[in-house]
DNA sequence: ATGGTGGACCTTCCA
């Protein structure tokens, strides 16, 4: 345990992401998760869970505010902070067109603008939720332009459903025709960071292969680590240049119950 | 053997 000794002089947020595929389903492990990881703020995705039916009270106990954004069934997205609430706002603030799912979510937690994606399947390239995913990936660059700014702290956490590059999945042999790598999305994707956002975990580790986001529950991909980096903390440049760590937590895949994402974390001495 | 899992929900959709 020497790294918090040395960091220990300076005032450190720590933010995580994790798309928690029913927080019904997976509060244990997310209570457990937060109680040994202290993140100062976290990016739920994928609570499939009813807006009233939020444990908004079981997570102030352990000292957290929260916004959540939920729809019922499918999709639902929250932010957890120690470090405050401030403006929230469901959905794109772009006028009177909600989004047909629950699939982002904003607020101001100290200081910095974050907020918990979960982008769009897109189930085939021909389906309409493709054209559906590419619209929204613009639609969330659109926001990005018309109320946030890249010179100031700004984080963007959650599901994209996008390996940027060939590596980031196992075997890319495997995702011929499939959606996730096509160049399209990846475009999209890469469209978001352009607007001023850093891959904090592909910035501290340009070499680091074979840790992934996301392993299917089915043929026993995780055990063969056959999985995919789709999950991402993207933060702008006067955030992403004070990281001090970073961490995709594969020990959240194990164990009981475990989500088929695990968690994302990063430290900045912001 | 051409499937393999898991979650929501009620019979099938979604990932």
């Amino acid at each position: 345990m020497l790294w918090p000794v040395l960091v220990a002089n300076l005032p450190i947020v720590r933010i995580a992401s994790w798309n928690v595929n029913s927080l019904n389903a997976r509060m244990p492990r997310v209570t457990e998760w937060l109680q040994i990881m202290e993140p100062d703020i976290l990016c739920i995705q994928e609570t499939k869970m009813a807006q009233d039916a939020f444990p908004t009270d079981e997570f102030a106990q352990m000292g957290y505010e929260s916004i959540h954004h939920g729809q019922g069934r499918w999709n639902g997205v929250a932010i957890l902070s120690k470090v405050g609430i401030d403006d929230p706002s469901p959905d794109f603030s772009d006028g009177d067109d909600p989004d047909s799912d629950a699939r982002i979510v904003w607020a101001t937690c100290g200081g910095i603008r974050v907020a918990s994606a979960y982008v769009p399947n897109g189930r085939t390239p021909e389906d309409d939720h493709y054209q559906y995913k590419l619209a929204w990936f613009a639609r969330l660059r659109a926001h990005l332009d018309a109320n946030c700014d890249p010179s100031q702290p700004v984080a963007v956490l959650g599901d994209f459903n996008v390996a940027p590059e060939d590596r980031d999945v196992w075997d890319i042999k495997a995702f011929e025709g499939a959606t996730h790598v096509t160049k399209p999305e990846r475009d999209a994707f890469y469209n978001i960071v352009d607007w001023g956002l850093v891959d904090v975990f592909r910035e501290q580790y340009p070499d680091q292969d074979g840790l992934y986001s996301y392993y299917d529950y089915t043929k026993g991909r995780f055990h063969k680590r056959e999985g995919i980096r789709i999950d991402f903390i993207l933060a702008s440049e006067p955030l992403a240049s004070t990281t001090k760590f970073s961490l995709v937590d594969r020990n959240a895949r194990k164990g009981e119950k475990p989500s088929d994402h695990v968690p994302l974390m990063a430290d900045f001495a912001f």
